[in-house]
RNA sequence: GCGCCCGUAGCUCAGCGGAUAGAGCAGGGGACUUCUAAUCCCAAGGCCGCAGGUUCGAAUCCUGCCGGGCGCACCA
């Protein structure tokens, strides 16, 4: 139970008979006590009386006794609380005891489809993957411990005409050529090369466009080397997750053309529901609520005048699966933000539909776009993106060199597990610790910088925790008594009641930076808490407390990164 | 042109209806015979893009400007 909800649970009553009806008692952390709560200010004008007045009866009839140590009314009507040492103690110590750190799991668990990282087969993942990857990675790590059945949903850009070119490319080179340059992870060159013919070759272009037919047909030797360029990339992109920690595995990939057979079917129930319209020679679901360019509005095109599908016909089809076949209720798209109007109309031609009908509902988990120094977005096509593996690579080795600048200590393979945990860590954490929806600077520097609000800093925290228990010899002992007094254990106390709300709230709004957020201010806590607060050098029952506090906020921070796929090493 | 998003300390970002607007970085000053100083503490730094409005109360809600980004029919 937290504290804030108690605290509410407990002034609601006083509130309502002082108003005659229900109030919310508007409780929150403050700066002037524990916590305050607000209401009587917005209460005054309605009852015709001195928000203070108000706020004393309120004090006066409110049951806080057992909680709190003093309720005051102060400035022009806030009610003060401060509460008191030993519920929070109590608060403390259920936390420590329960090993899902006060979080329930959901009362109602769902099937959640996310929809996440999708790079292009044949093609290098670039920085644009990275968001995708790490904030949808994050979402089906934190639904799945709350109890959902999660389904990741890798969403592989495997079909379309680009594969023509490719395949006639695999073929110039042969197969065993090919191969050996996809494994090696030079995707990029590989569809350069493959473009740069294509772009410039007439005959090449016209066996390019007859492989694209073949695909289409199912030539079974066509498809034999698609699947070869599948494959290739499939396990090239494995090798980036594991680098990236991310828990996407060979299960998951569910490439575009794994709805091919869906396509077919489901324009023809958008036809039979009376909701195609053929407009220019294509067959159009004009979704209410968009308008184009020219005021009209504006059509999504499910299949093109050429008789092909195009990119909204396959996620419709997805889509319905994923309601119908699957039976998910919640849906969650991790794409980019500028998508946004495309999900829109999905959303409302599947809602016509009737494949998107409460309690399903779908998301579009949008997020801004990673700039580079000069402010402006980084294109893949454009030239000069940064490759993905180069990112994480160099991350790696800043970080790795940082460790052994800084713990000489470390032997080579624990340096190596360290930088990698540190570089990575940053790199997500960067991605993880903003408001997602907001375009972010791809720093260098500030991404590997080891101070602020960074993993490093948390996962320092971390380690400073883990080196107490080993100086030890033990662990905390289970069921110790906490009992938070000094000002620096209070604050840490109450940064680690507040983890089960953040999560539920996290649950709902995917904004990670507030799970960041709150785990930056329990290591902040914690840091003040470590210079004040000696914890091997007390004894007796106080020495007991600190070591329960200090393994209740190390299991905090560990879980909490975890859940944004981050690693604790135990030592840095 | 229409739609969506964004303008908060020099820089990067939190805060999104409540009491003096918070962190980190950079720059200034302190703290290691003491559990890792990758840390901590102190000081300094703000017409919260501009102008109206709603409210007892606005960085936060509404409207209009200004500045920036993105999107707007057969590419995914």
């Amino acid at each position: 139970m937290d504290l804030e909800k108690l605290l509410t649970d407990r002034l609601a009553p006083a509130f309502a008979a002082v108003a005659g009806g229900p109030v919310d008692p508007v409780v929150r952390r403050s700066q002037h006590a524990d916590f305050q709560s607000d209401a009587a200010l917005a209460l005054a004008r309605q009852l015709g009386r001195p928000p203070r007045a108000i706020a004393e009866e309120v004090r006066q009839r409110a049951e806080l006794a057992d909680l709190c140590a003093s309720v005051e009314v102060s400035g022009p009507g806030f009610l003060n609380l401060t509460v008191a040492d030993r519920a929070l103690g109590a608060l403390v110590s259920a936390l420590a005891a329960d090993p899902r750190l006060g979080v329930p799991v959901a009362a109602g668990p769902e099937t959640v489809v996310v929809d996440y990282s999708g790079p292009n087969v044949a093609k290098e993942m670039h920085v644009g993957h990275l968001r995708s990857t790490v904030i949808g990675d994050a979402a089906a790590r934190l639904l799945e411990w709350l109890g959902h059945r999660v389904l990741r949903a890798n969403h592989l850009g495997d079909w379309g005409t680009p594969f023509g070119m490719l395949i006639e490319h695999l073929v110039d080179l042969g197969e065993a050529g090919a191969a050996r340059e996809l494994s090696m992870g030079d995707l990029d060159a590989f569809y350069k090369a493959a473009r740069e013919k294509f772009d410039a070759d007439a005959a090449f272009r016209d066996r390019s466009r007859l492989r694209v037919v073949a695909l289409q047909g199912g030539d079974p030797a066509t498809l034999r080397l698609w699947r070869l360029l599948v494959t290739q990339s499939e396990s090239y992109f494995l090798t980036v997750y594991e680098l990236l920690d991310v828990t996407l595995s060979e299960a998951d990939f569910r490439g575009e053309s794994s709805y091919h057979d869906l396509l077919a079917p489901t324009v023809d129930e958008l036809d039979r529901l009376g909701l195609l319209r053929r407009s220019d020679g294509a067959d159009c679901v004009f979704p209410p609520g968009s308008v184009g360019r020219d005021g009209e509005p504006l059509p999504l095109i499910v299949r093109k005048s050429d008789g092909g599908y195009g990119y909204p016909a396959t996620d419709l089809a997805a889509l319905r699966h994923r309601t119908g076949t699957l039976g998910a209720t919640r849906l969650l798209y991790v794409v980019g933000l500028p998508q946004r109007r495309h999900f829109e109309m999905v959303f409302a031609a599947a809602a016509q539909a009737g494949w998107l009908a409460p309690p399903a509902r779908a998301e579009h988990v949008g997020f801004g776009s990673i700039l580079g120094p000069d402010g402006r977005m980084l294109r893949s096509r454009a030239g000069g993106s940064v490759k993905l593996v180069g990112l994480l690579n160099e991350a790696v080795e800043r970080a790795t060199a940082l460790a052994r600048e800084r713990n000489p200590e470390l032997g080579d393979a624990e340096a190596a597990e360290v930088g990698r945990a540190v570089g990575i860590g940053a790199i997500k954490y960067a991605d993880l610790a903003g408001d997602r929806r907001k375009d972010y600077v791809l720093d260098w520097e500030r991404m590997l910088s080891l101070d602020g609000n960074t993993a490093p800093y948390l996962q320092y925290a971390y380690s400073r925790i883990r080196s107490i228990f080993r100086r030890a010899g033990a662990a905390a002992r289970p069921g110790a008594d906490v009992a938070p007094v000094a000002a620096a254990e209070r604050a840490l106390a109450f940064e680690l009641v507040g983890f089960p709300a953040v999560v539920d709230a996290v649950a709902g709004s995917l904004e990670f930076h507030q799970l960041a957020g709150h785990l930056h201010r329990v290591a902040v806590a914690f840091s003040a808490f470590y210079e004040r607060c000696p914890v091997l050098r007390a004894d007796g029952p106080v020495r007991e407390s600190r070591l329960a506090l200090c393994d209740l906020t190390a299991r905090v921070l560990g879980q909490g990164l975890h859940l944004l796929g981050i690693r604790t090493p135990e030592r840095l």
